[in-house]
DNA sequence: ATTGATTCCTACCAGATTGATAGGTAATCT
DNA sequence: AGATTACCTATCAATCTGGTAGGAATCAAT
């Protein structure tokens, strides 16, 4: 379960954008690559996704660059994540929900569901607000109070 | 986040073995192959790989066959998809503790490490006996029980 | 109307991964 | 000896991934 380059750097670009101020400015590929280290090219075409999934507006020209559409806690990490990757979680090329299991292995439908769910609970709880204020929400949070969630068991 | 058709399959071949009577039996590639429609010759590679992980132990010869090393009951999910597909999650190539973020971008570090916890806890959560039996435990069974689990919001 | 900044679009690329197959070797039992 | 089974190595096409190149379209300011 990898979270891909595309995904963390369109979170980070997106983050980027909520933390300008005031909300209405804009910010250009370029200042957005720079700030976050991200290549500027290939920052380019996940700018292009965030727009197709209407995450963010463009404008170009003299001036230009981009701005979020909507205000920055009003938008998840989640959405972001699906902007640019698709479906959050799927198994074999398909969402959970669209398996078909017969026989045995039909309980490992509601693992894979359960997994979804909680992967949704964590990536749509957090906004392009916390991550720029800098403060996680407290379900969150609460999560990474556990030490043993920082140690790599494997 | 994908779970590869590797991992799906090496679960579904874990649980053909915990469903085997009595736990000493050994299944052969092929029977498990056929009975979860797995293709032989890439079931092999990922027998390999249990083996290799000690969740399996094979017999060669007539008779032989796979068998798991432990009892169903202290197999997970997690143990499974780790032994074929490596660390659960992982974001742009490192683990989450692996990571290092400065400036604006560091409360992301928090996100990462909540996910993988909660994908832990679902994974880790589930044994092989479980999934033999048909029965999720409770607490996993009980995030299935709201229905909006089941659908697709994308 | 020209210029410079900027997004937008298409194409391309090398390397890794994924899902799978082929064919032979070694061990084990009857 | 012969059958059966796991084991090993190599190969493969297709896709994905991370990244680059170059120009066309658009916009604001002069």
């Amino acid at each position: 379960m990898r979270i891909s380059a595309r995904a963390e750097y369109a979170v980070r670009a997106a983050t980027e954008l909520a933390a300008a101020s005031p909300e209405s400015a804009t910010r250009t590929t370029e200042a957005i690559a720079q700030a976050q280290e991200i290549p500027r090219k290939f920052l380019e075409g996940i700018l292009l996704s965030l727009r197709e999934a209407q995450l963010v507006t463009a404008q170009r020209g003299i001036g230009g660059g981009y701005r979020l559409l909507r205000p920055a806690d009003q938008i998840t990490v989640a959405d972001v994540v699906r902007a640019v990757d698709g479906p959050l979680v799927f198994v074999r090329g398909e969402r959970p929900s669209d398996l078909r299991y017969d026989g045995s292995a039909e309980p490992l439908l509601g693992v894979w569901v359960a997994l979804r769910a909680r992967v949704r609970e964590v990536l749509e709880g957090v906004t392009l607000a916390d991550l720029a204020r800098g403060d996680l929400p407290g379900p969150i949070a609460a999560i990474n109070e556990d030490p043993a969630v920082w140690a790599n068991p494997e």
